[in-house]
DNA sequence: CGAGTATTGAACTAATCGGTTCATAATACT
DNA sequence: AGTATTATGAACCGATTAGTTCAATACTCG
């Protein structure tokens, strides 16, 4: 019939995410979607709405294709999963650090709306992911105190890693939040 | 002899530090600038260098002037001092939360070199406040990790406060995460 | 009032922004 | 080869960007 397409959406978005990652939405330009994802300005554009839509897709996919949810679904569930979690979920690769969602909601205020949900829905999705985890390891009058520190110490691990992003302070920061918790869990009984 | 300044540097600073707090370097254009502190366009080309330099005097006289230091220098030092910062360091004043140093870390790849050096500087002495008030409580070969551990929860703290900028919520997070913190101090001996 | 300075507003520049259009080239199938 | 489809590149658009210039005005003081 006719010549095949010769750019996938997904690896595309793939490769826009780092772009937006690093630089946000306000701070990234078409030339800089361009050259990161190798598609032409046209072909971006006839696969995208606009930049603010490439944005929200970029999002979507980060969210469903990373290994938050993944890791915290993990049997047994414990304090296993949560330092896996705080392990493994925020990224640190040079390029570009931490997670991308959290440094998104720095820019919530000028996201479009999509991008606002995307971002509001994902946290409370993973709090639920959170909670099954603490719920095994803690009393109940105790869960959501525990969960909304972990997800505090998440973010924080998260936006720092932007400045600084050092694997080994990491694991060692999440095995000294890990030792934290570990005793609250044991010693409060 | 001559008409006075009306404007003050100060204050046109203070007056624009709100607006690259919510939308960051890459996000505040002039006119916004010009509307938030009252003052022209022309104005504010006499009194700065352009909008980088505008970015990096308002970083520096927020760090300046916000209360972090002066908290954690507070007699007597310890977890008083920390509770107090992590209160009320972070703002939650309806049209901006958190903190912009740490709203900053998130643009850093395009932030002006004098601007990424403001941050790194301030999380240095920050960090030493901190550590002071660590000491007077914890062991030494535990100071460094709980000072990590604090750091990090008040960036999450800060930039949570994006998203949902709720003051109760806000209270109840710190005292939990200073129970774990009494509890590790009080009783790893 | 008049001298001298502070501030404004508006016009202007050159570059960049997101986004559109379209003719051309590349490819794959019958 | 011929046809249908996809991708590219470049030209182009209007809007917005940061930043400059300057004449006009506002003000305070002697």
């Amino acid at each position: 019939m006719a010549r095949p397409k010769k750019f996938n959406r997904e690896t595309v978005l793939d490769k826009a995410i780092p772009v937006f990652w690093r630089f946000g939405l306000a701070g990234t330009n078409v030339q800089q979607l361009e050259a990161a994802t190798g598609v032409n300005k046209s072909g971006l554009y006839s696969e995208f709405e606009n930049k603010d839509d490439m944005f929200v897709e970029a999002l979507k996919r980060y969210l469903e294709t990373g290994p938050a949810l993944r890791i915290l679904a993990n049997i047994p569930l414990g304090l296993g999963n949560i330092e896996q979690f705080l392990s493994l979920a925020p990224a640190f690769s040079g390029d570009y650090a931490g997670c991308l969602s959290v440094n998104s909601t720095r820019d919530i205020a000028l996201l479009p709306n999509a991008a606002v949900r995307l971002i509001s829905d994902f946290n409370e999705t993973r709090m639920a992911g959170i909670r099954s985890n603490v719920k095994a390891v803690f009393p109940d009058d105790q869960v959501e105190d525990v969960c909304d520190l972990i997800w505090t110490f998440f973010s924080g691990i998260c936006i720092d890693a932007n400045l600084k992003a050092d694997v080994g302070a990491h694991r060692n920061r999440v095995r000294a939040f890990m030792r934290l918790l570990q005793s609250s869990a044991t010693g409060g009984r």
